[in-house]
DNA sequence: CTATGTGAATTTATTCACAGCA
DNA sequence: TGCTGTGAATAAATTCACATAG
């Protein structure tokens, strides 16, 4: 497959694709192209996502109960291994195989190798869900709620809010 | 409120917010800093938030119900005013005052003067939910299904897909 | 005196064009 | 001959430093 071909997938140009992979090395083969199953396996390797992660999700509301049932993680290699709440009522409960256990159970998470996390509570729980997260050995954050976390540097947090996201749409829109 | 002040708040430099304000004009008072009320304003109506927006659901799976209870949307002026589903078990259901609707009403958007829309259906589906929406006049999709979207380049698109978002921590984290 | 706003310097990213390998 | 990989050229973004307004 062609860097053209690449382009046209993810609508960019060729020399973009060719530009880009030659800072990670020479990935394809002149006059020929790349090699779809030595790309993805080299692109995985570069990523860090050449071995299975569990990830644990903080807050089974609504957002969390769809990020338990989103079967779209293990595309990446990923498993929601653990998941929290503070609300009693949620607690014990079982969502796809995952029993929800109380957050009061976070520093668990070390003994069972979980350095990634979710969180998907209330922006006011935020950051002291962090807090806790990063007490308990977690280094990367995947962030639901509609604030910044304040993190030791190596901590890399990632927020993603939804009505942000749809925010950005106007801007780009033709006339009002 | 000054420009560090600001910097501060989001983890950026003081020079950068200047910068940029710059590029757009001179929001702030030289010796004095920001009036961070009028700066609201002014931001609002660059990014075209200056007026309240209606929007609509297709998909009102897990994550699509997540959307509907989401209280974050009117924070940017944000009304998801209308949602649809191609489940007959779902139609004429009612979730916070949204009555979920057949994808075929998907054609009386334009009547509704609904110009945005979010896809949170299976990803199978994602492309010909796409067309529906542009046909009915949609300019602006919030697509949630992990695929790419070809669409007449007068319609913006923002994809956001939650495991690939998971998928970015990895590369940042220190040590396996 | 203080904090903005902005030219100039620097760094980084994008685009081009083609040498070089299969 | 065809397509990659990469130097060189161009464009853009970031950082600096300071004149200037309040």
């Amino acid at each position: 497959m062609s860097s053209q071909d690449l382009a046209n997938f993810v609508g960019v140009n060729s020399w973009q694709i060719r530009k880009d992979f030659s800072y990670f090395g020479g990935f394809g083969t002149r006059g020929v192209g790349y090699d779809t199953r030595k790309l993805t396996k080299q692109i995985s390797k570069i990523l860090k996502l050449d071995v299975v992660r569990k990830a644990a999700l903080v807050g089974v509301g609504n957002l969390g109960s769809a990020v338990l049932a989103y079967p779209g993680f293990k595309m990446f290699g990923f498993e929601i291994a653990a998941a929290f709440d503070i609300n009693s009522k949620k607690v014990g409960r079982k969502i796809k195989d995952i029993k929800i256990e109380d957050v009061s159970r976070l520093r668990t998470l070390k003994k069972r190798k979980i350095n990634l996390a979710i969180i998907a509570v209330p922006g006011d729980a935020a950051q002291q869900t962090a807090d806790s997260l990063v007490k308990a050995g977690v280094r990367g954050i995947l962030n639901f709620s509609p604030c910044y976390l304040a993190m030791p540097k190596n901590v890399k947090v990632i927020t993603t809010d939804i009505a942000m996201d749809l925010a950005r749409l106007p801007y780009y829109m033709p006339t009002s």
